[in-house]
RNA sequence: GCCGCCGUAGCUCAGUGGUAGAGCGCACCAUUGGUAAUGGUGAGGUCGAGAGUUCGAUUCUCUCCGGCGGCACCA
């Protein structure tokens, strides 16, 4: 027998006369650690405490406070949840339940569905199981054997996995009192160790394997920690999470609407409208600095130049079409770039004009699946801070840095710094040749390799003419979106028959990058309020001052500093109502402006106001000129800065 | 589109087989009050739409529409 040096993480090494488990391990480091001990780590992978480590490896002891520990938790929590539902719900069969980001879920199959009054009854059923704490126990299965054992029992779903794993995979079972799953694991020792820092959250329908041609499955989520504590520190960040759900502040801010004649598009109120043309300026001027040109092109087209490039055939179930009397099908635009195309190919194009970066905020109209629509998220009628950049395939790599650059510095102008890119590559249903993609996708690869920045891979998930860059930012919950993109396409300017005359005298295709920054104005609206949480920054908040009397012997006064406030340019309110300065105080915070002028008899005789900010506990006290030039530098967007 | 849940006043919600209530908001009256709710009075609802059961339906059943949570989709 060989003996085993196990080093840990602080560098020390633990010798062995022959192969140890993990269990004993951390018995030999500590009486205090082999009662913590959860799991261990070789490498990078994660293992039951009760393996054996018959070689000499670096291996670290997984405990509770490990972050590895919260997957095992929830991977745990959801075969705890499995044993209850079918405890209690014969007939159910079980399919997967895996971690997830949070929480679990597990997905059943079952004739009745599951009521949210059953999700009690499986939480009481779950803490007995926990109570029990049944022994973890890992099994290595024959693949016939444990094929035939779920036949047998009724479970064809589980027969069906195992049935469809690699042959090279070896078929594990973990059982805990007289349940048992297929499972790869690893798991923690005991089914008590668990805890009690878990809770069954939601019902959900799910297709089978993720196919929508396949049977809708039962799925339950829900949510598991270390202990009682993060649990409820979580559920009070899905508190806050709905407090600042921008459907809820849209409303309650007024900003917009939505109502059953026209489903999935938005009626902006005033102040909505105001933020919305305030992130058009803004972007606008950014676009102008970087040299883009802006078009607008036609809502109808005809099909005929849908079908020509490509759409039609693609997505033809998803756009909205008119037919006029004399029987010609026009289709609403549902994106801009056939209507480009159409301008660039205007007269002749010299290589000289290129790179032609032509943008439009382009009203698209989609016919989303109804489950899909989600407040200003997803929308059938949209605004795209579109663009096509005509070039050579020489240029797609400075453009793409300069768009990288223009991207990141408009995020943070909004007040997103985090940013991850993500390179999506061909997916299996595509137009064009293999080696055009591969030309387009080196291409691609190159230029955001050129910008410096990182990527992580997103395979498959590419445009249907092209591969992208996708741009997803972080909000102030540390929620991911994705909004920004960059798409190299080859195909559009053939199929379309757009070209340029080159140094050669002969024609030549340009190549189109699409690229949007914020993806839609709608959306990414949606995204602002909820990161914001409604209290907008003061150059996009819609009304950036409240002017509020204290008696009605300031009212004129009042009118003079809104009309200041206004000469210079900014967005001001003046509050004379008859009310006590506590409510319109009130009344403003929930309103969320971000600043308040209050004047009273005292700001009256000496011509200042009393400034005070949304949320601040004090006030300053200006002269009129004073605050008026401050709130209007505060007021700029950061373009005119 | 699929599965589940839901639809009562502008908003948040209570309630019932005999056609409805609260708080906030709104209107009016009084109050002129120094930094997150002054008091009083009043108006406001085909109980999402349609059909069925019933002497009678907001309440029970069905269909449709819409919303919510997921799944699928996202040029």
């Amino acid at each position: 027998m060989s003996n085993v040096a196990i080093t840990l993480p602080d560098g020390s090494v633990k010798q062995f006369d022959g192969p140890v488990t993990g269990a004993e391990l951390a018995a030999a480091i500590g009486p205090g650690l082999a009662k913590a001990a959860l799991a261990i780590k070789i490498d990078s992978e994660v293992l039951d405490l009760s393996r054996s480590i018959d070689a000499d490896s670096t291996v670290e002891i997984v405990t509770r406070k490990s972050e590895d520990a919260l997957d095992l938790i929830r991977h745990d929590t959801a075969h705890v949840m499995a044993e209850a539902v079918q405890a209690l719900y014969p007939g159910t069969q079980v399919t997967i339940g895996p971690s997830i980001e949070n929480g679990f879920y597990y997905d059943f199959a079952r004739e009745e569905p599951f009521t949210p009054d059953d999700l009690e009854k499986i939480e009481a059923k779950m803490m007995e199981i926990i109570k029990r704490d049944d022994v973890f126990s890992r099994e290595e299965w024959d693949r016939d054997d444990a094929v035939r054992h779920f036949t047998d029992i009724g479970e064809k779903y589980k027969a069906q996995l195992i049935h469809d794993l690699p042959a090279t995979e070896t078929i594990s079972m973990y059982r805990q009192g007289d349940w048992m799953d297929l499972c790869r694991g690893p798991h923690l020792p005991s089914t008590g160790h668990v805890g009690k820092g878990f809770k069954l959250l939601k019902l959900a329908g799910a297709y089978w394997r993720g196919d929508s041609n396949n049977e809708m499955l039962q799925r339950i989520y829900g949510t598991s920690w270390r202990d009682e504590k993060e649990l409820k520190a979580h559920l009070m960040m899905l508190e806050e999470a709905e407090k600042r759900d921008h459907r809820r502040l849209g409303r309650e801010m007024g900003l917009f609407h939505f109502q059953e004649e026209a489903v999935g598009s938005v009626f902006w109120h005033p102040n909505g409208w105001t933020l919305y043309r305030t992130l058009e300026t803004y972007i606008r001027a950014r676009l102008d600095k970087a040299n883009y040109v802006e078009v607008k092109t036609p809502q109808l087209i005809d099909r005929g130049l849908w079908e020509a490039s490509g759409h039609w055939e693609k997505f033809r179930d998803h756009m909205f079409t008119a037919e006029t009397e004399d029987d010609r099908v026009f289709a609403l635009k549902p994106m801009n770039c056939p209507g480009h195309v159409q301008i660039f190919r205007q007269g002749m194009t010299s290589y000289r004009e290129l790179p032609l970066r032509m943008a439009e905020f382009g009203s698209c109209h989609r016919y989303e699946p109804s489950g899909a629509l989600h407040g200003l998220m997803r929308v059938r009628a949209f605004t795209q801070d579109d663009a096509h950049i005509f070039c050579t395939e020489d240029q797609i790599t400075s453009e793409t840095e300069a768009f990288c650059e223009l991207l990141l510095s408009v995020y943070k102008d909004c007040g997103f710094e985090e940013v991850v890119i993500k390179f999506a590559d061909r997916p299996e249903t595509r137009a064009g040749e293999d080696a055009v993609w591969d030309r387009a996708e080196a291409a691609l690869a190159e230029a955001v390799e050129a910008s410096g920045l990182d990527y992580t891979l997103n395979p498959g998930e590419g445009a249907f003419y092209g591969p992208k860059l996708e741009f997803v930012l972080r909000d102030a919950i540390g929620r991911d979106w994705q909004c920004g993109t960059l798409q190299v396409d080859f195909v559009l300017p053939e199929r379309l028959d757009a070209s340029y005359i080159g140094e050669d005298g002969e024609k030549h295709r340009p190549v189109m990058l699409h690229r949007a920054i914020l993806g839609s104005f709608e959306r990414f609206i949606g995204i602002l309020i909820e990161n914001y949480a409604g209290r907008m920054p003061m150059w996009m908040a819609p009304v950036q001052a409240v002017v509020a009397t204290i008696t009605s012997d300031a009212d004129a006064y009042a009118i003079e500093v809104r009309n200041a406030l206004d000469a210079a340019g900014i967005r001001a309110e003046v509050d004379t109502r008859n009310e006590k300065i506590n409510y319109k105080v009130r009344e403003h915070s929930l309103a969320k402006v971000p600043t308040m002028l209050v004047v009273g008899q005292r700001e009256v005789d000496d011509r200042k106001v009393a400034l005070r900010r949304l949320g601040g506990k004090d006030q300053e006290f200006l002269a009129l000129d004073e605050a008026v030039a401050r709130l209007a530098e505060e007021s700029k967007n950061p373009a005119e800065k």
